[in-house]
DNA sequence: GCGGTCACTTGGACCGATCCAATACAACCG
DNA sequence: CGGTTGTATTGGATCGGTCCAAGTGACCGC
């Protein structure tokens, strides 16, 4: 047996040891149909023998494809916001890889340093497309992008329509709507928003959602928004005046940070979260499964998935990918837990408490 | 003037442009010392110009280096415990950026398809590099990789010697030993630890951190040692024992999670944590920060840049270099919160509990 | 004045795949 | 039986860089 450690097999090796001509062998992968039974079978033999796998490098040198999709991370991370894209980071990976694509990653300080990095990807790497997520108003990065006409797919809705249809969001809307409807059927009926300030595209959807459910319930929204920063110990101040001063015995949230801070605020009332008081979050970050928090769940795999049929559809145009090419608008799920749920009573074992530091 | 937008310039069109030969044009970007001046800085206006960058493609089928490191992450994600290896994702993207990698990612069910997902990486992608993640006894992982000499750098102990002397890891016993010095100088003299069950390296690191502290303050361990799986609930009700039948007033745990459950039975117990009962957690995870856990907080950045700095060793094996090809242990840093801070007194605001469902 | 060193520059082969045009050979048809 | 089709296979050019060996002057010392 010689070593064929040593050196990668080429198409010149296969098509040597199977006696063909270098074309033939590339028939074989590429066009089948064009090779008699007999030979397809021989030369299919000697690659799996001498586990011969063509190099992506020298294919893309005359098919101007990579197989390699960019996508940009944040350097640092901020607190448990960050984690769904991390997920979503996880799922587009595997999603990537069933299309026979792998994920490159790139960092980006700002957004002018991005589009540098774009720039740098595309013209030396050649990465076939971006998928971008954080999509803000008046995006230079979309832009950018669209006039090279790459094929791009964000999650996130990027909030101004003339950056394109190729993207994938969460319903947050729809998410919150599930969550006062769940709040109703447990008798609640003051239900307080804790968001964020209006302004920002994914925090207005979520709220809208809370604002549509009780209205089409008849009830009313006075004074019970908050807009607020993304800090668990400011929400838990505001959480404390909506519940002892307005009578509020139920609050969705606007990410599990601002739920941790009702939570606090409940307990620091002296009442029972899920009995006395609900408290529902959203993103479903692993804190919350950890302590019983109720909130609303992303697809994050059906996201990435989505993301990349919309990416497919862009890279070979076929006839049948033509209708796909449209926005997806996916319905998140709420997982109820202990602290939205009279049902469940008073859990026997519980309470951790959360501290903040002043 | 032209439209320059068409095709991507190539050494050709520089060399053309500046009146030189496509050599001399390669010279002024990978040798400037064998070109004068004049010329020099006349290519590099045209490069400037023109904005050519070299094709990596063509580039890595002449020099067989693909500027790419291979990661393997987890399909699916488990609680708290992935965060760090999040964190540490992005760190290793910035760090590779800096010396002119990217990180290709890619996912494997098990280990015996990730060796096969390396096969198609090193093959077809011309991966130049791995790090990996997670590592443990008797890895198929690593000997197959070190069999091919591929240059490998983990994060994460290889917990077998023959695995290699290429990781970077965080001390974990130094961290506990920390956390025990600051609970003693607190006051407290009995102190428990909450792990994991003996047998996970990591694990058994920390364990022996907390153990080695309190020998040498002339404190027992009889009895408050608990070895349980990484679950809130389960944490729970191991503190409570510890805490109530005991004499406890201190846990130091080898997880964020398992502190979530101390916590949990602090408060169960009507004690105030922080003040009566300390908890102290390992890796700093969001969660950490926004309960106000006191927490050991890994520096992954310093461990990403260290396993790039291992990777480039092996790379390009200068004469400089030869010296940094050795294990890195790094210190981890103890962050003081609310829930181990005597000082601190009982915060104004807080306490946001946790429940947990039968 | 002539060989030799040095600094700079160049042409051409080459990496490993794909694309295109050309060929060999059989079958089929009038 | 010549001509047309169609199938199976082949050779050679090509993508855009890097490596290698050779070439051109200028300058220097003897």
């Amino acid at each position: 047996m010689d070593d064929d450690t040593l050196d990668r097999p080429t198409l010149a090796t296969v098509a040597a040891a199977a006696r063909v001509s270098k074309q033939t062998v590339s028939n074989v992968l590429n066009a089948p149909h064009l090779v008699s039974e007999a030979t397809l079978e021989r030369v299919q033999g000697v690659i799996d023998e001498v586990g011969y796998r063509p190099l992506r490098a020298a294919q893309q040198m005359r098919s101007n494809r990579s197989q390699l999709i960019g996508m940009r991370i944040e350097p640092v991370r901020e607190g448990v916001g960050g984690i769904v894209l991390d997920q979503f980071l996880h799922a587009l990976t595997a999603s990537a890889e069933e299309s026979g694509h792998r994920l490159v990653l790139f960092t980006a300080g700002h957004a002018e340093a991005e589009v540098a990095a774009y720039d740098e990807l595309v013209a030396s790497f050649a990465v076939d497309a971006f998928v971008l997520t954080g999509t803000s108003h008046g995006d230079p990065r979309t832009a950018w992008l669209r006039r090279r006409r790459l094929p791009v797919a964000s999650f996130g809705r990027p909030w101004d329509d003339a950056d394109g249809r190729s993207w994938v969001d969460i319903d947050g809307a729809a998410g919150t709507r599930a969550a006062v409807a769940h709040l109703l059927e447990q008798g609640h009926t003051r239900i307080a928003f804790l968001g964020w300030p209006v302004g920002s595209g994914t925090g207005d959807d979520r709220r809208a959602g809370w604002a549509d459910a009780m209205s089409s319930a008849g009830l009313s929204l006075t004074g019970l928004d908050a807009g607020l920063p993304d800090d668990p110990a400011v929400a838990q101040a505001a959480a404390l005046g909506l519940v002892a001063a307005r009578g509020v015995t139920a609050l969705v949230c606007a990410s599990d940070s601002l739920a941790l801070g009702a939570l606090g605020a409940v307990r620091e009332l002296g009442r029972d979260p899920g009995t006395d008081v609900a408290v529902v979050g959203f993103d479903d970050s692993p804190v919350a499964a950890a302590i019983g928090l109720s909130s609303i769940a992303q697809p994050v795999a059906a996201a990435a998935a989505a993301c990349i049929d919309l990416l497919r559809a862009q890279l070979d145009p076929g006839p049948g990918d033509a209708v796909t090419d449209e926005p997806v608008l996916l319905a998140p799920r709420l997982v109820v837990r202990a602290s939205s749920d009279r049902a469940a009573g008073r859990p026997p074992t519980a309470t951790p408490p959360v501290l903040s530091r002043p």
